[in-house]
DNA sequence: CCGAATTGCTTTAAGCCTAAAATGTTTTCC
DNA sequence: GGAAAACATTTTAGGCTTAAAGCAATTCGG
């Protein structure tokens, strides 16, 4: 008899599902994410890491440091710095050094930046709205609720590896 | 009094509930994706992108056009034309032209290329299945159910843009 | 205090990615 | 048959992205 914990070993289990689901998972998104940076590129000629960042200082009227957006936007620091100056470059971007530790940088959207983003926010709502349109208030709460579990579960999954 | 065509311009709608859907589904893959990426690089030194080209061969015996690739893939044209160069650089894919048509590229993996990926993708099955593994089977069927559903009504929204 | 970690950011090297223009090939349709 | 359209791929220019190494500033523990 084997018990359950050489079992699990010797016995290959049938993950299709999953993987299903990841695929499909990643096609949504994809052709989501191509959709949105069309428009952008097409209606405002801009990128879409960069509508996403600024997204992010919209939220923080007091700045953010680069390390902030770096965790919030899930990319690396590098990328984010080279981001910022291009940003900076084109005025859209304040960036300056704390005045309490000289390691950080604050960056802040400029007037200029913040009402570009709001015109480009605004109609970029319209086009989430139309992307998602088929699907009933429940099933966005659904989905919603689907994918914090999914969230929590690749979260716990990713801490088991790198504690 | 407004009819609803006039009601439906003049009166900015309230789409946040689609926007948080977004921003999370977003979160969601990029989380995974980050995961499944390092975890490539680690135990086989291979990019993502490397692993999902090989993935659609592996599909397809008898090889695949660069465009069908580039189709599957939903990436550029341009782009597969660089991943490939690389793959055949490194031994894993075979490209030849296509007798019938020369305009034509058939790519297939090689045996090397096809004995790696089949060692990758087993453990990779193995990540996806840990990475989701807090879903109920009944959460999974749910989420492909609202998946294809989100992919349709995201197909129809692009369509009507760029028909 | 003061050396050792830690933290915040930048740099580097390599690769990925896109849109648009260019190249060569085949098909279409008069 | 031959021009024009369509097609498959590559090239180009620019930007995004990462991991890893490097540099400066701060904090921590003895």
């Amino acid at each position: 008899m084997l018990d359950s914990e050489t079992k699990a070993v010797e016995l290959p289990e049938d993950h299709a599902e999953e993987l299903r689901l990841w695929l499909r998972l990643l096609t949504c998104t994809t052709l989501i994410e191509g959709e949105v940076r069309g428009r952008l590129r097409q209606r405002f000629d801009v990128t879409l890491p960069r509508f996403d960042l600024m997204a992010q200082l919209d939220k923080a009227p007091d700045g953010m440091t680069l390390s902030d957006v770096s965790k919030r936007m899930m990319v690396s620091n590098g990328n984010v710095t080279g981001l910022v100056e291009r940003l900076v470059e084109s005025g859209h971007l304040d960036r300056r050094t704390s005045e309490t530790d000289r390691r950080v940088q604050v960056i802040r959207l400029t007037k200029l930046g913040r009402a570009e983003f709001r015109k480009m926010a605004a109609e970029h709502e319209t086009w989430i709205a139309d992307l998602f349109a088929d699907l009933t208030p429940k099933d966005v709460r659904e989905l919603m609720r689907l994918l914090a579990k999914t969230k929590a579960s690749a979260q716990k999954s990713a801490a088991r590896r790198r504690p």
